[in-house]
DNA sequence: CATAAGATTATGCACGCGTATAACAAAGAG
DNA sequence: CTCTTTGTTATACGCGTGCATAATCTTATG
């Protein structure tokens, strides 16, 4: 009996580098990062584990691309729902941070797959520096958007709020995530535009009107 | 050559499970889930592999018994700082919250050990509860804080005050940990102390005589 | 001091891991 | 239509893992 040699087709780069990281992505949202074998994500990604070391040096380099994939991802969503928002700082603002604490942001496998990559940013230097690129891109939309609410506060004010902004945020984005039953429908949301509204002195959820929205974009 | 058989002492029940969950949660701490093999836990206790099993049925019975040690041990440091202060409800609470924002509660190794342990959350029904009923014995504490202000508020919003309140210290500790050198000495304590009193109407920054105390116990 | 009990060590196994390398085949070039 | 390139598969190796079991040493008890 002859073992038949598997058929394939040739892709692109981009689009094997692609499939690899979302593979890996996917498997450690499941199954937390001990999931995200090699085999595993060959499996996942329909190819055979050989592959993955022709386009990752080694398995950590995919790992550290997955874990930037994740990051600028999870930033890039907030931004997206500034796009189809009015021109009012409130309620941009407000949309900005809706959409952070909503799926698919809002979600147990995001958490889990930043948690799981959690333990290589120490040590590892590299991630250490994507992880600080993103924190600080979160934090910097969001100092922005809370500039623009023209309070005429110094700035050093303005960066204590973003940080206080972006951390209350994460609370609220891990545990609503983890424990989603713990929280009445929509009450991680409104918490969410409320505090920081109390954070900034102003009334965010009088500036909500995007809240029943239809789902935003999943890419 | 013989190899003699290595000599060792008989401990009690609870010293070698404490030694044992405490070498897990030292080595997860330092180099994350997979480096807290059976063996480096058992090396790191002074025993041999085998005896694990002696005292644990499976190591995820060690891991599960690790992570709620770990989470009481959290929300127990910060109830310690309510010991030794005075009884205004302001000062009590800038306490507690400050307590949770500084060493050993601030820092990265705990961090990491709470990271690591996220995965395992979802899918064992047991750890879950473990993660919810901590959670919530801290957030109590806090909500007991906040409602002795005696603002006169009712208590659907003192409990969203609560959620809000914790969210805002998670987020502030977690990034505090992992990125301690993106904020100046005293930052986040300060920071947090602030927002906290923003979140609910108060100022906490007033009431903290004990924000250049000597450190607090590590145990 | 003898004896029993069980805490602890020692050894081995089966399996899955990441990595290395060689064989193969798909796709473009001439 | 053949040749060359290289994306892809296949196979194997060495190592570390969690777990099982047998041997042995410590300690309590009488």
């Amino acid at each position: 009996m002859e073992t038949a040699r598997r058929t394939y087709r040739r892709e692109s780069q981009e689009t094997r580098r692609a499939d690899l990281i979302s593979a890996t992505q996917r498997l450690v949202a499941e199954g937390g990062p001990e999931a995200a074998t090699v085999r595993a994500i060959a499996a996942r990604a329909g190819v055979t584990a050989g592959l993955i070391r022709h386009y990752f040096q080694t398995k950590d380099e995919l790992t550290r691309a997955a874990y930037r994939s994740l990051m600028d991802g999870m930033t890039s969503k907030g931004s997206d729902a500034l796009e189809s928002v009015g021109a009012s700082p409130e309620e941009r603002l407000a949309a900005f941070v809706a959409a952070s604490l909503r799926p698919p942001v809002l979600d147990a496998g995001a958490v889990v797959l930043w948690a799981g990559y959690m333990h290589k940013v120490r040590g590892d230097a590299e991630l250490l520096s994507v992880h600080e690129q993103a924190y600080t891109a979160y934090r910097d939309i969001l100092q922005r958007l809370i500039a623009a609410l023209k309070r005429d506060v110094p700035d050093t004010q303005l960066r204590g709020e973003a940080i206080a902004c972006n951390a209350l945020i994460d609370g609220l984005w891990v545990e609503g995530s983890i424990l989603p039953h713990a929280f009445n429908e929509g009450e991680i949301v409104t918490l969410g535009l409320h505090s920081v509204g109390a954070l900034l002195g102003v009334d965010l959820l009088a500036h909500t009107a995007m809240l029943t929205d239809p789902r935003k974009t999943l890419a």
